[in-house]
DNA sequence: TTGTACGCGTTATCAC
DNA sequence: GTGATAACGCGTACAA
């Protein structure tokens, strides 16, 4: 801009008023200026608006890991909804370590990011330390939770509803006739298994005493650990499985598989989050649906609403998405 | 600063050079000031302190799509040495539409952003256009193109030898004797699968005269087109079959196994992108690994080097990366 | 030892 | 219709 203000002689001021095509500038000027303008591929400094309105137009993603198709879908809805809005998507890994979420809100706080969206690593809801998140809404930062969230902040929030989904998947293998079903979890310190394993216990419950066994095995992690697995796999004949996460879910068939059970025949299986996993394992996987994308989309929505609304209104609201089944081929149609 | 400065009753200098620690103040002052800095949990504002040296601390990341785990992979490798040397990422997605890339790329070179690293659209690459790319580097924004890249534009790359991990792979299944062997690929625009095909040829041509049939069938696009992949299987009776994406592998095992093939005693099966779906897979899915992390690590070294180094040395390298054939179970030992 | 003044690039306000 | 000035928050050369 100073550039061209002095190749045309004239003032800065005046050229950034011609620019933005103000009505108090000569035809003639805003022409001249224009012109050169776009000769010399002008474009405004981002950092000195954003230092100018206070407004960065970036929002902040933390989440505990990108390899992972639920957050790789959550990314994709947000990163679609943000940019129509004209916002810039920082994306930052905690990595499952509760240090590393500190650093990272920090580092963004500081005027990098107009507000945030994230998911809790584990270690942050095992630690059960949340001042990091309590001292960004007191600093007036929008903030959206999703998935895992905890009750301790006061902000929007948005999650599936777990339970509903575990008490549909049991429930659809209830209805299949299974009597030994297992739910295999992580522990609880994690919401969504928390109230995953309730909403399995809930619809056996809700189904009467129809002598079904009820049989849970909870990792320690959300990796894998083989040996557990196979001491719990060949302690219990079980005829059903729900499993918290697609990995668990194509282990559990393979090593069914392994021991000669049929799927669906001898045993019926469903896995949460319907990734690529799902879709072409073998046989394909019956799977609850989380709506990554459109959960995404509506944190975008709810924390871009934030940030732009001027009064300061202290609601927030924590949306329910709903899970849907979808029925592949390893349960009885 | 400038509430503490008038707390204490010194000059707002005086707060940011008692802050940095500077010889010239008085221990006096500095103890006081940074008492109450640490009281009202004062941050240096990123934005301002941007306009002022110019360096952002951020890194652009544009990629085609997150949903797939070779970017994902690069992602993390990316994030993870940036954030040891102080740098953010902030992700964009192209979506494979060339309009999107330009868009993003214009809106973060405005100033957001240190550098580039990028990998290009599928669209760009069919459009053959690389102005934008061009542009940016013109305006001396460094950039490292990675996996998808042109040689229409100077700049730093890094890419795995795809030529070679399809030789690698060829040859594993020329060495269990295979005779009559197809490649799944797609049309010749990418730039990968062009080298990937080379290296099928090459492997074939170096065996010799040894009457093995090569079978190439190109898909339109990363997506599946299921009654062309169909028609190719039923059409050729082939014994070994190397896809350019995990995707058309399962898919290959699955149609073949529907035929009655046994995988890998009548069909040996080798993917590209060392996966998920290839670990999980029934058979687990021999595979070439492209090493996500490392060349995303390799490509933010190379990027923060030219950020941070103060000569305006034109010299770019093309860093190329070692594939590595992981062998599983769809190969025969 | 501390304070003043200026600049980073932009925009809004007000005076000319 | 145009231009000067201040301000956003910080760093720093220079003056006091």
């Amino acid at each position: 801009m100073k550039h061209i203000a002095k190749e045309l002689d004239v003032s800065i001021s005046t050229v950034s008023k011609a620019l933005k095509n103000s009505e108090e500038i000569s035809r003639d000027t805003k022409e001249k200026v224009q012109a050169f303008a776009k000769l010399y591929n002008y474009k405004p400094n981002n950092i000195a608006v954003s230092l100018k309105n206070k407004r960065t137009k970036n929002i902040g993603v933390i989440i505990p890991d990108i390899v992972h198709h639920f957050f790789t879908t959550v990314i994709r809805g947000i990163e679609k909804f943000a940019n129509t809005k004209g916002y810039n998507v920082i994306v930052c890994l905690s990595d499952e370590s509760f240090d590393k979420e500190v650093i990272n809100m920090e580092m963004l706080a500081n005027g990098s990011i107009d507000g945030f969206i994230m998911s809790l690593s584990s270690d942050t809801q095992l630690k059960n330390d949340y001042n990091h998140l309590k001292e960004v809404t007191e600093q007036g930062i929008p903030l959206v939770l999703f998935d895992r969230i905890t009750n301790e902040v006061q902000c929007d929030k948005i999650i599936i509803d777990d339970q509903l989904g575990a008490y549909v998947a049991t429930k659809k293998l209830l209805d299949e006739g299974r009597k030994k079903i297992a739910l295999i979890t992580t522990r609880d310190y994690l919401s969504v298994s928390k109230a995953r394993t309730e909403g399995f216990l809930k619809a056996i419950s809700d189904n009467g005493n129809s002598g079904v066994e009820k049989l849970i095995l909870k990792m320690p992690s959300m990796g894998m650990d083989e040996s557990l697995f196979v001491a719990f796999l060949d302690e219990h004949d079980i005829d059903a499985v729900l499993c918290v996460n697609e990995i668990f879910a194509i282990s559990a068939m393979r090593y069914l598989k392994l021991k000669g059970k049929k799927i669906p025949e001898d045993v019926s299986c469903i896995g949460f989050t319907d990734g690529l996993l799902s879709k072409y394992a073998n046989p394909s996987l019956t799977a609850i649906a989380q709506h990554g994308d459109e959960m995404g989309k509506m944190a975008a929505k709810m924390l871009i609403e934030k940030i732009e609304s001027e009064n300061e209104e202290e609601t927030y609201i924590t949306k329910i998405l709903e899970p849907t089944l979808i029925e592949r081929d390893s349960t009885v149609k």
